[in-house]
DNA sequence: GAACGCCTTGATACTACGTATCGATACCCA
DNA sequence: TGGGTATCGATACGTAGTATCAAGGCGTTC
């Protein structure tokens, strides 16, 4: 979880606030817990203008202070990144109680670079999600 | 691409029918090439409601006859499976023309079982997709 | 062939998601 | 102090997908 204040510095280094509003979005974030939609979100801050909330949340994704999560049946949620993951990770997401954690691997990584150069394609980026059931719904 | 008949023994087997508005939705994807979105299926098949056209895509997903696509932006499109890899494969997706191509590897698919170990969830299924530029728009 | 049950359909309404527009403010810097 | 940019909330708009419901189709069974 990052904390207001590198935050605040990753904002001001492009020319954004932290702002009052921006504030409150991410206060009601943190307060959600582990995952979140953006309806939740706008529920939990009523203050906030809906396109504001919709507008912090696309730029803290921009950002990398949280992510886009993409459920089994294709809808999303959204999560605060850990802060020592920020830069690239993947999901691995409960399908019983909704639970998502982060993970990142280096001999994966590795695996789909070999895999993307037979595609044929320049590959930028990539996206991948584990579905399964957690320790806890597992017993 | 999988054909009419193959379709209509999966469904039949299910109890349902290959009825003449699924042809029609059917028919329509196919016409619209390598991807497609909701809304271009129901325009391109106006004769058909737009909850059928719905039904008819969310039916055909469930048989593995039409895959979801997520883009790296988190909005969806839809492909006409392969027959042969109907099964299970990922996608590789141009984000600069939109072309969407389908891939398998045994070799990654054996790296994620062993990251998906690590993560102490029992994994069912995965979600893999890699964004970059087709050969064609990289020239 | 009639009765019945289930599948299917289209119209409609509704919810969620996200973006575009726009006039009004707030803040920063010259 | 004045201008420029960022920001905001209200609103409207477009897309995605689901829920409801009344009507029709089709197969099976008697
Ligand atoms: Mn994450
Ligand atoms: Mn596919
Ligand atoms: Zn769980
Ligand atoms: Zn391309």
């Amino acid at each position: 979880m990052t904390t207001a204040d590198t935050i605040e510095r990753t904002l001001s280094r492009r020319g954004y606030r932290l702002t009052s509003p921006r504030r409150t979005v991410l206060d009601t974030m943190r307060g959600l817990g582990n995952h979140f939609t953006a309806e939740e979100v706008q529920h939990a801050s009523p203050e906030v203008g809906r396109a504001t909330v919709f507008r912090t949340m696309k730029l803290m994704r921009e950002l990398g202070v949280i992510c886009q999560v993409v459920l089994d049946d294709g809808t999303a949620v959204y999560q605060l990144a850990d802060e020592d993951r920020a830069d690239h990770h993947h999901h691995v997401i409960c399908t019983e109680c909704g639970r998502v954690t982060e993970f990142a691997s280096d001999g994966l990584e590795g695996e789909l670079e070999r895999v993307a150069d037979e595609t044929g394609f320049e590959i930028d980026t990539h996206r991948l999600e584990l579905y399964g059931r957690c320790a806890s719904c597992n017993s």
